[in-house]
DNA sequence: GACATTATACCGACCAGTCGGTATACATCT
DNA sequence: AGATGTATACCGACTGGTCGGTATAATGTC
């Protein structure tokens, strides 16, 4: 994907975004300097404020390029073929699972990262964070809702519910990969979420007694 | 509980760990000052450095009385009473449920919160954060261990990782409750996570085909 | 030449950490 | 008992450096 046609957008103002990405994802959004983004970027001071008016302007912005990237990038993902809004549901979880690769900033979440720090002191990022962790959730639950009408499957939970759940589980299984420096352990939490939504909507007939 | 009688502690170091439990679980560990903390606590600056060298390894104290407490708090909660080991664990989810109340800083976690920022860049404190969740999780792990003995479960999983997912659940329903102010979305996942530890143990045969 | 953008120099506030010093408790020696 | 030494606890002014943000000049670009 290039993120360059996404929108127009002016140079410094992409590239400080970029920037912010990698820098945010790795040290946390306070501990981040203006200075060090700039330096990143490649781009002067003077540039920074000219494209965002603080600092807490750019964590917006960023914010919203993270949900703009994310949304491509989910949306061109392979599962969506699947007929059965089940397959796309587990195809989902597996395309998660397979994506927890590389270093730990590289495959965590810009929103979950930033809304531990501030949903207290500021609630612009907050909201912004909010709006990207809940349309993403939104997609999903589509789908969910699509395969609880095909399986006849009603019991206790709304797919809104379980949508936000298995956003939940990621950004938990980030914590702990966080913790523990490795991927493995929130691969492992992934396949917990995965074997969860099996059972939800295993028609309780055919379940092997074995 | 009385905290000032788990371990004898000076005056001053205690009310500065109290001080960085709340003020870094609302704002973050970067976020926070020594100065505050010093007003908090109602304590003099110089005091701060007497007792911790930096503010890192006021860091890592607060991660290692987190734990204590935590610990104390969890050892005399109700739900050990019970025979069945699987009665246990879920009275743990249900224990876990039923103290998400208040604001969100007061139910959120303390190591969660800051194994996220410093993940990276203080491997002293990512280390005294997984070891808070890590042993939260192995007293957890045992009553899983023994559940799953107990009614013979065996598929698929292991006792430590069910129980690290567990934790990866609790810790992503907080990031979400803090994305949407509201402890109720926390309180849903919470709700997911028992009917998925409750599918697991459910015997085969005996499951309801209406 | 008008306008958006980028670059450089700079400022005031703030922050982690220092330093010199006081207070208290408790030994040990005389 | 009183004097002396010593370790811990606490205090608050100070400092060196960093950070977010500003002012202004220089560039492109139509």
């Amino acid at each position: 994907m290039d993120t360059a046609t996404l929108h127009p957008m002016a140079a410094a103002r992409r590239k400080l975004l970029e920037a912010a990405l990698s820098v945010i994802r790795s040290k946390g959004f306070e501990a981040t300097t203006v200075d060090e983004l700039c330096a990143v970027a490649g781009v002067a001071k003077g540039s920074f404020f000219h494209h965002f008016k603080t600092k807490q302007a750019l964590g917006v912005a960023a914010a919203e390029y993270w949900s703009e990237l994310t949304g491509a990038f989910f949306a061109a993902a392979p599962y969506h073929r699947h007929d059965d809004p089940l397959d796309r549901v587990l195809g989902y979880i597996d395309f998660r699972k397979a994506i927890l690769t590389g270093k730990v900033p590289e495959f965590t979440c810009l929103v979950g990262t930033m809304v531990q720090e501030v949903y207290e002191t500021c609630p612009e990022i907050r909201a912004a964070c909010d709006a990207s962790i809940s349309a993403h959730a939104a997609k999903l639950e589509a789908d969910i809702a699509e395969a609880m009408e095909r399986h006849a499957v009603h019991a206790g939970f709304t797919a809104e519910g379980l949508a936000l759940h298995t956003q939940a589980v990621l950004q938990g299984a980030f914590i702990l990969a966080k913790a523990k420096g490795d991927a493995g352990v929130a691969a492992a939490s992934v396949d917990h979420l995965r074997r969860y939504i099996t059972l939800l909507f295993q028609p309780p007939k055919e379940r092997n007694p074995s």
